[in-house]
DNA sequence: ATCGGCTGTTGTATGCACGCCACAGGTGGT
DNA sequence: ACCACCTGTGGCGTGCATACAACAGCCGAT
């Protein structure tokens, strides 16, 4: 959800430090951070662990320091649709905040990955006393309410090439970085392709098909685990 | 968004019991409430008027008190997905105390409407006085957003009817009511089928031929703008 | 009233996008 | 160098959208 590139990797960082430059604490007094940070447990995740499991009540608010992380939704048969993939900076886990609701989705790790946790109880009695969080939160959750529509319209009414592009777009917005040599944008590490499957709502193999095909039309240009993609697919940001 | 049935339509009732019987302000203060009162503003509005503009800032929080509003994410070439529906006693418009962030969704009237509205910088200042709405708002915020992923996991996972029967069942628990003797749910008004299509993400012919399949297997019975949805389809409310 | 048009609702055929199965390379990680 | 996990491709079945057609209620116009 964030946009921010730390000169530092934020698993290095003090844990103040880290707390401070992220969403939603950025407007938080500094004896608060301090506060907060006295209580935030980091700890280091492999690959497909269950961090969050949906309609249960989360444990805290956690950060991803390091790596990746889906919310998903699974149905009965094994699929299952990965609703939102953060990255460094991002948060999940809000609803511990707000009584009464269980979190919504599954919090998982796509690949090896450090968090950093804030307890519930803490966070709570945080948000109490300074509103400028809580403003902030909701931002965040607006934002992020803002995306899964995206997703939903996208499924209800575009073809699959179309919903990849816009997730192709929406990564490299956010985890990639451009490249005026290539003229392009650079996204590296690319998730695998079921991956996307999963984020587009398709199947491994028409992801696998759809890509040739924009590869072949120039629109970008993919080798192992890197793809550029081209100034012309970036252009269009508003999104049904 | 709301389950209670208030004895008294919303639109005979004065401001101030109005808004103190609808979430967020059912903890807010009452001298805070009295503020807020002075400055709303009712109106009707006829059916298909626009009232929330996607990407544009709101100017309040709006409340519909009669009626039925739908929240709206439309493509080029006029197909669109209706997102959320919402009744009496449920509140749009949220964004407006969000700043930097425009509406995420369209909001149109899907029936002759009242509506009344709280401006947008008066809103403002009661959340910066009492942190018990904002916390309620957020509430609120979580969980349209977990209604919305639902949606999205159900186009990308569930086929027309299984959607369809979700669809229903979340209409009729919010608007409809149990009748044992029936042994089942009334529904009325339902919308139209086209109506349901653009909820499900799909065309108006197949919700028809899906209603008439459901109807023969006795799921349910529909007569005029009536139906009765079958205990069966209300068991399963867990969804992926 | 009567008529015509308009809007909303339901039913039936055709075509296509895309999901599923199966198998063959290719690639990265340890 | 191995093995597990990716990736590319062909074929096939089908759910569902597109399109066409028919009918009922509603309203204003004459």
């Amino acid at each position: 959800m964030e946009s921010r590139r730390p000169s530092i990797p934020l698993e290095r960082m003090s844990v103040e430090d880290m707390l401070a430059c992220i969403e939603p604490f950025t407007a938080a007094r500094n004896e608060e951070i301090e506060v907060l940070a006295r209580s935030v447990v980091r700890s280091r995740k492999p690959s497909q662990t269950v961090i969050i499991r949906e309609s249960q009540q989360p444990d805290g608010l956690y950060v991803v320091l390091r790596g990746r992380v889906n919310l998903v939704r699974a149905a009965d048969g094994g699929r299952d649709l990965i609703l939102t993939s953060l990255g460094p900076g991002d948060v999940f886990g809000e609803s511990c905040a707000v009584e009464g609701v269980g979190a919504s989705t599954t919090a998982v790790t796509a690949v090896a990955t450090d968090i950093a946790r804030i307890p519930a109880d803490v966070l709570s009695a945080h948000l109490r006393r300074d509103s400028n969080t809580l403003v902030r939160l909701m931002k965040l959750m607006s934002e992020k309410l803002s995306e899964v529509e995206s997703v939903a319209s996208g499924l209800a009414l575009c073809d699959v090439e179309e919903r990849l592009r816009r997730t192709l777009v929406r990564l490299a917005k956010r985890q990639g970085r451009h490249s005026p040599a290539d003229e392009g944008w650079i996204l590296a590490p690319v998730p695998t392709q079921s991956e996307l499957a999963r984020m587009v709502g398709s199947c491994r193999e028409t992801v696998s098909r759809t890509l040739s095909a924009m590869a072949r039309n120039g629109l970008l240009s993919s080798s192992g685990r890197r793809m550029i993609l081209g100034e012309t697919l970036m252009g269009n940001s508003a999104a049904p």
